[in-house]
DNA sequence: AACCTGTGTGAAACCGTTCTCATATACATC
DNA sequence: GATGTATATGAGAACGGTTTCACACAGGTT
């Protein structure tokens, strides 16, 4: 069922079917013979061949880490939500968190043209990553990492994280911290930066680092870790909701009361904070509207809104809970 | 940069191009001149021109209803791994949970011939899906939900509410259930049924029942209704372990304690399950192997692979934890 | 009458591949 | 020497649309 179909059909030639669905000058005759054809037959043209004529894929690249995290699927909803909305489809290429498997597809979907645009959100930028950015033949953006001189939408760990330590520090006074990887930038570097501001600021010295990935379990052992080396400790400031949940359900298994005996916090706001027991302070990151923004940047790369900012840093919110005193 | 230029440059015509891209007969010589150029220029072929010619499109379309959700996430985590171990890619369609939506996604996604294979996860299906469904020129599988003759993968939620029940039951005497609307096949009426039933074959009528949706709000709202009407329940059976996580915080709150007065249960053990206080008695779904069987069905139906299943049932895992006593 | 101008139309080129088919060469076999 | 077979190649036709271009016809202007 194609356009030749249909033109044969309703009499016309292929060149007016076309016109008829791209409103082009098609008579009010021969428009109605059109109609009732593709009404009977169900006609719908094929996107590949409008694409290899035109160029134009409807299509953007977004590529993840990982899907299956709460703060990546919310950035992906809010992507969704405003890429549907301006007609495009989402094409999902999940990395695992290789950085090799990133640039390959950074390379793949813009060579191949299988895309329009691109959102990359990587945890960390090579220099590869850099120079396949660069050699982009379609717009794109990077989504949680700032990167000068390039369309990104970030978020501000570093200060997100002072002002939690800041909030715990307060009332703490042997304050550990449990980190992931310094590689990532934002939730590993950053965040472990802030922390160690506010500590230098008061004098303190940290008691200990521990290191997790973004599981809960790590979250756990790691805390289970520091008890051992460090039983006096009063403060456990965690890089992420998930760790922090982890070493809530760890102190209360060891028979430390929170936040009397030992204050927990964490950051990123996941569904875990408001469900643990007692309830977590932690730093609320707009994850979903992130990814709406960085989908509204693309779409100014697109030329399809106007949208003059070329970085955005999303604000966050302290949420003072019961995990601290 | 196209392969009339590769030709060219190489000296030979553009079918011979193709065929050294494609494993066909091109003598040493050739395909080492060959080569040589496309290292120089870089050169990919256009994804969107073999599409047109091949009519293989090596991509997947993949509706569900909210990314934003864990037990999806993870399912498109398992789909994301095979598929993409299989060289395709994933053009992910979000529906909000709207039907029509579902329905006009697989309309399109096959009328335009823009992905070789469709997975569907819908929480209910209507006629119209499957009308929509019967139409496709392209192979499918249904996620989540059982349609006899149809290529499909569902959990058991009948039977892994009855165990839980069960479960609860032994102890309990005056249950009461909180789900989701009926009209969710799964969450909703399966496991709606599966609580009746224990409750039926134990001679115990119901305390009450409650609505809720997915969120954890909803189902602390949901229990807070239902100790106002019945402040004397001892067992609230809950249909996700979101709505489990609601009641429990509601519970807490109200002063009564888990199991003792009140037992709780979940289904579904998100991360969430593990990290309420006490640890929550519910039954977990293999979400992410879900996905990977779906996967490989929906590779079997593309020819790629050997999976003569047609329909498969889910296993589960009862989690005895602290909320039930 | 000659000349625009706006509207409507179809023929044919084009997008970048794959694939069929005709053909060529080299070598072995009868 | 004729025939068969495996290897290697290019010309050209698809694939299904969009777009350029030339042209026709209506009506209004010089």
């Amino acid at each position: 069922m194609d356009i030749n179909t249909i033109a044969t059909m309703a009499g016309v030639s292929r060149a007016t079917v076309s016109r008829y669905l791209n409103d082009g000058y098609v008579s009010e005759e021969k428009a109605e013979r059109i109609a009732e054809v593709i009404r009977q037959t169900g006609y719908v043209p094929s996107r590949q061949a409008q694409t290899l004529r035109t160029g134009k894929t409807d299509v953007v690249g977004v590529i993840i880490p990982k899907i299956n995290s709460a703060s990546i699927a919310r950035t992906v909803a809010g992507l969704s939500e405003v890429l549907n909305g301006a007609g495009y489809q989402i094409l999902l290429a999940n990395t695992s968190n290789v950085a090799k498997t990133e640039v390959d597809y950074l390379r793949l979907f813009s060579r191949t043209g299988s895309v329009d645009g691109i959102i990359l959100s990587a945890t960390m930028l090579t220099h590869k990553h850099i120079a396949a950015l660069e050699s982009l033949t379609v717009p794109y953006v990077i989504l949680g990492q700032r990167l000068e001189g390039h369309r990104c939408v970030f978020y501000d760990d570093y200060h997100a994280e002072r002002d939690i330590t800041l909030l715990a520090l307060r009332s703490g006074e042997r304050p550990a911290f449990i980190g992931v990887t310094d590689e990532e930038a934002a939730a590993g570097h950053a965040s472990h930066q802030g922390f160690l501001a506010d500590c230098q600021e008061r004098g303190i010295e940290p008691l200990a680092e521990e290191q997790a990935d973004f599981s809960i379990e790590s979250g756990y052992l790691a805390c289970e870790r520091l008890l051992e080396d460090h039983p006096d400790v009063d403060t456990i400031v965690c890089a992420t909701d998930r760790i922090a949940a982890g070493a809530v359900v760890c102190l209360r298994e060891y028979g430390h009361r929170i936040p009397e005996d030992v204050q927990v916090t964490g950051l990123g706001d996941s569904d875990l904070a408001k469900v643990v027991s007692p309830t977590l302070t932690t730093v609320n990151h707009h994850y979903k509207s992130s990814g709406a923004e960085a989908a509204r940047m693309l779409l100014d790369g697109l030329g399809k809104v106007q949208d003059s900012a070329q970085q955005v840093c999303m604000t966050y919110e302290l949420y003072a809970r019961n995990s601290t005193r």
